[in-house]
DNA sequence: GTGAAAGCGCTAACAG
DNA sequence: CTGTTAGCGCTTTCAC
């Protein structure tokens, strides 16, 4: 374990740092070393445990091989199985990854990426922004810097992304429920209300309603705080469910409002989906086996952590080369999984 | 966001590189330089948006202010709660996480750890280890390197490490178990068997049966393979439920695990707990509403997180300095949170 | 075919 | 009080 670097290697085999540093790196062949010279080297490098020193390395070329993954809550699922899909295409090309929680907060979210970015020598960023403005991330880019934006995207943000269809599954989740015999539909939407992913689930659910003659009431979409889920979805849960305006069925944005809205309705004793209807945009693994299973909308996360990598490697390789082609943009599909929460109000009311 | 350097700083400031190194970094004051001087370079610093860049200060100084974290899989929910308290209590401390799963696979993990502690210089790691011998790590510390093992321990490693009561829980639920009429338990664990949390609970379980007078019987305990759960789970379990030998309980060893029971019971149409009682050790926050509820061991995962990080930061900060204390062995307690799943058969026979 | 030497951006003796 | 200078370990140009 003793640290052994560049130079004690070379002397040890009685040759120069550069020849070492340059066999090491597959040069030699290019350098037209001896095929002899270069074999003694990376057996000597394997022998003495040679490891490089990435940090002087990074000095030198630039390159760090570290990319920074920002989202807002590495402890949400929804994230963490992003992360490890990203994780694994990086470790296969030689990079690590640094994973930061912004909590949603949009200044910290931007310190995060300065100190990635510029203190850490972060060769790209995939960040699942809480920004409202593309002015930051345009100047980073402008400023030489990959950047993929995942699940959000950002009004003038000119630079690849990979999200997936909110509006299409909001819409088809939606209408799952008016076909249902529901009416009364609530939203709950998690702040800021402003990203992407949340205007465009609320544009699905909005014209969802809408073609179905279904008029838009205000007082259904709720917005629940990110730093105070558990007492607001009880607050404004209690108020949905009471009085002439009850509503009967709910949509949830994520995941975490699901869990609360289970809690609540289960501490109200109401039952689902007699008494209400629950469904959720993001699907867990357990969803499948609760009491009643949740319908949701599946994201392919995998797959969202795969393509993100992709772009990123494919702007990271080209950034020193020439110019880059116009931004992708990648929309995934979603799945509708269809379970037991929504009942069937129809045949409810008639029997 | 054009990059701008200590060098830049100086000279616009007509001062030294020294001088604004030092004032940056809080030396100021020792070194004598006026308070006047002092307030003009942090203003500039803040005005030109200076950032020092990391990488060359972690050259000089050998200090990366990254800490690495490897678990098995950073998308299982425990691990990830884990990482998000560690990164809490890191980026309050001025650390930079990187996160790193190692699949269970031994090989890996050492490269994994080689990698970030003599690549990138991390200057600490946090490790759930799938380690068998304790070399490796006592080698790492005899060479001045800051360690933390956290969920599970290695016979003979001389170190800081937070666990939790896994015997203890084990012994609790295996108890409950048997208390509710169940004689016929099985434990299903996961691959690597020899892991110290998985051993613990496996001498939990026995400890139980043999206090209740059940013999240990071999057949009853699966060991499944981390890397094919579903199928493995589907598989055995389907044995240990038919026949004449069939078992009345599950006590399975972690949240995959109980999922992909609760799957392939559902898929048999058996019930639970009628036909099988099913727990888990490790909670997740669905099991509270799942059909029925599980009961499980909630293990204090945040607590996990800051016991880790504040152990390791002790190791980091003392490690130029005098000679360490004798290493610290954090056990945290675990909670049976007992649900529905285990039914009471003494009721059920009678009935 | 191979080596000497410069330099990435920063810190910290040491000098004055 | 402030500046000069020598590296940290690596890559890479240029010279031989």
């Amino acid at each position: 374990m003793k640290k052994i670097d560049l130079d004690k290697l070379a002397k040890t085999l009685g040759v120069s740092k550069t020849l070492v540093s340059l066999v090491l790196n597959g040069k030699g062949d290019r350098y037209g070393i001896s095929k002899k010279t270069q074999n003694e080297v990376l057996k000597k490098a394997q022998e003495m445990n040679y490891k490089p020193n990435l940090i002087a390395r990074g000095l030198r070329t630039g390159k760090s091989n570290i990319i920074g993954l920002i989202v807002s809550d590495i402890s949400n699922p929804f994230y963490a199985k992003i992360s490890r899909s990203i994780e694994d295409s990086a470790s296969k090309n030689g990079y690590n990854l640094i994973i930061c929680s912004s909590e949603e907060d949009e200044n910290k979210e931007k310190e995060l990426i300065e100190l990635l970015v510029r203190g850490q020598n972060a060769d790209g960023i995939i960040v699942s922004s809480t920004q409202q403005k593309a002015v930051f991330f345009n100047e980073l880019q402008a400023a030489g810097k990959s950047i993929v934006l995942i699940d959000r995207t950002i009004p003038l943000y000119e630079g690849n992304y990979v999200t997936v269809n909110n509006y299409g599954g909001a819409f088809e989740l939606t209408e799952h429920l008016i076909k249902n015999g529901h009416r009364k539909i609530a939203m709950l939407t998690i702040s800021p209300q402003f990203i992407s992913s949340i205007t465009q689930r609320v544009e699905g659910y909005k014209d969802a309603l809408k073609k179905h003659g279904i008029v838009f009431n205000k007082n259904y979409l709720k917005e629940i705080p990110f730093n105070d889920i558990s007492g607001s979805v009880n607050r404004d849960l209690k108020a949905l469910l009471k009085g002439k305006q009850a509503v009967d069925a709910l949509f949830v944005a994520n995941n975490n409002l699901a869990v609360s809205c289970f809690e609540t309705i289960n501490n109200m004793r109401l039952k689902i989906p007699a008494d209400i209807a629950l469904t959720s945009f993001d699907d867990l693994d357990m969803f499948k086996f609760s009491d009643p299973p949740i319908t949701a909308v599946a994201q392919p996360v995998q797959e969202i952590g795969e393509k993100a990598f992709g772009l990123l490697l494919n702007l990271m390789e080209n950034k020193s080369g020439k110019k880059q082609g116009k931004s992708k943009e990648i929309k995934l599909p979603v799945e509708l999984k269809i379970r037991k929460s929504c009942g069937n109000r129809a045949k409810m009311v008639k029997s």
